[in-house]
DNA sequence: TTGTATGCGTTATCAG
DNA sequence: CTGATAACGCATACAA
């Protein structure tokens, strides 16, 4: 068991100064070309890699940054880590994963934690208790601490910072207006409580879509569904008290279910019900009949986040004032909606 | 913008020596009451909080730990993950998640990069090249260098440490018995190339199995899927040219896809064909009609590994010989298979 | 061309 | 009870 080598031991080993081998080893040109040969054969030899936590220390950059997200078990979240992954690789940047796991407190922790030197600046999707709590003390804090935080997906006006975000509202408005070309009138929504930014906007879209092409809104064809356990029985609900031609989901189980339960009831898809799901995962992919989804791109999602947090760490330009990027959408037709 | 403050100024402010603060706030015995109630207030005042590189520097440990893995999405991955956090955040520990998508070389500079202070132990799943190459040498230097290693789900008999596996010879055994109970005969194999060597210990199990029952083995039966690229295509090719009534999955893509060219070549589920998958996701609860699966029960195993890591890392019992923990699977039946 | 000293933020040892 | 100093591993300004 050959312990990890240090700059002190090679100095000690080949009788130089500490600064002489640290000075040969980045090559720097105050030093003699022999020194600097026989200082990195034995570096090579002994294997040396500078530590990287003095180095951090040293020069008060970790070139690790953090990600916070609710859950990782979402593909779509998934997909955006690997985005954040490949993207802060490229740069140089190491990658830590932090779950919430819808949890507040969790949250702060994590954040507090990360903020006493270890990472260099956040990455961020609110869990829903925060969202619910509108209390953003812990984002202040980082923030004022000079660290850069790049909010995405689920975010806050409140909280003045970098932020990437799907324009929820016109991709929900899209793949309504996809619904009605196709034939559709009665499209039922099943969307999450208000207090989640995203369910809200994409109600909005939905309302929208409908008010301009002159269908009036029935607030009986609204399902909101808070927790996963509700779903079942509320889509059931649903089927039981209304009649409607086509089911919007806000994300892809719940236009599956509802699609399951269609198909139980003997509705032929899309003949009779068409469906469409926001985030496209695997549960659309391998769905029966696949899904016709709204894309959400995340993983150049996560991309554009990293880049976006590296660029601000980067340059000292702290001029230059927050934007709030949009990624756009798109609609992937599969099997469970009629062709335009 | 007030930076994060240090021990040093605090001392400065409140006329008093570093060493003294830095006991006032670990309450030491050797300060008085009052010294320790104007340190802390200040402190708390400050939001001060102890820098956490300097003290891993200091104590040589970060408590922090890297889990490793091939990919993240993937359900029984993100589930370990979710496991290990849970886990490691009750010990106090940070996780460091990095992919290796399946290559050895990023697999090798993610272990470099890490093991050179960031980390104070391996959580380790193999990627597919690094099996195929059966080139270990990194993770050989990590473990001489004293820096604990468990590996967890692919793993590798070439390397002596912790390991958390699952009993997959045994659970695709089990899986084949069940369908064999259940009525069926002609059982089809969808499996991975061999060198994963979780494909191959399942396809063992698939043959044992059938071998205890009498019944003969098919070759034609068995499908050996590579890239996922392939998969429909030798699904389908299985469908042309052969005649079976159940298909066994190794993981639960491949047998939601079989499930779904059964469905569409109008076979009746399970009556004329029966399907069972490994390792439970959102697709097999999801799927339709839902499959049955073998439970890997990932987050137990993710929890599991994380323990064992830390248990090495915080017993100087180094003499404990290295221990492999076998997690033992279940069947979850759903609407796939008929019951026995 | 090489070496010495200092500092990054903290704790621990030892002296006062 | 309090404070000075060394040490963790490294880089660098400055001295030789």
């Amino acid at each position: 068991m050959k312990k990890k080598i240090t700059i002190k031991e090679i100095a000690r080993e080949l009788d130089v100064s500490i600064s002489t081998v640290s000075k040969a080893m980045s090559n720097s040109s105050e030093i003699s070309k022999d020194t600097i040969e026989k200082v990195q054969a034995f570096a090579k030899l002994y294997n040396y890699k500078p530590n990287n936590i003095a180095l951090s220390l040293k020069n008060k950059k970790t070139k690790n940054i953090a990600v916070i997200i609710p859950e990782i078990v979402h593909h779509f979240f998934t997909l955006i880590i690997s985005g954040i992954e490949k993207k802060a690789n490229e740069l140089g940047y190491n990658v830590i994963v932090c779950l919430s796991n819808e949890s507040f407190d969790k949250e702060v922790i994590n954040m507090e934690t990360m903020a006493n030197g270890q990472i260099d600046g956040f990455l961020l999707s609110l869990s829903k208790e925060t969202l619910l709590k509108k209390d953003f003390h812990h984002l202040r804090e980082v923030i004022n601490q000079g660290m850069p935080l790049v909010m995405f997906d689920r975010t806050s006006d409140e909280i003045y910072c970098d932020k990437i975000i799907i324009d929820d509202a016109r991709a929900s408005y899209n793949a309504i207006q996809h619904l009605i070309y196709s034939g559709c009138q009665r499209i039922a929504l099943i969307t999450t409580a208000d207090y989640i930014s995203i369910g809200k906007l994409r109600t909005q879209g939905y309302v929208n879509a409908l008010y301009d092409a002159g269908i009036e809104l029935d607030e009986n064809l609204i399902v909101k569904v808070d927790k996963v356990e509700e779903l079942d029985e509320k889509v059931k609900h649903l089927f039981d008290t209304e009649k409607f031609d086509a089911v919007f989901g806000v994300n892809e189980l719940y236009a599956v279910v509802a699609m399951r339960e269609a198909h139980n009831r003997g509705f032929k898809i899309p003949q009779e019900m068409s469906f469409i799901g926001f985030s496209d995962g695997i549960l659309s992919k391998y769905s029966y009949p696949t899904l016709t989804t709204v894309i959400q791109h995340g993983f150049e999602m996560g991309e554009k986040a990293a880049k976006m947090l590296i660029d601000r760490l980067e340059t000292n330009d702290d001029e230059s004032s927050f934007k709030t990027e949009v990624i756009k959408t798109s609609i992937l037709e599969r099997e469970s909606t009629k062709p335009i």
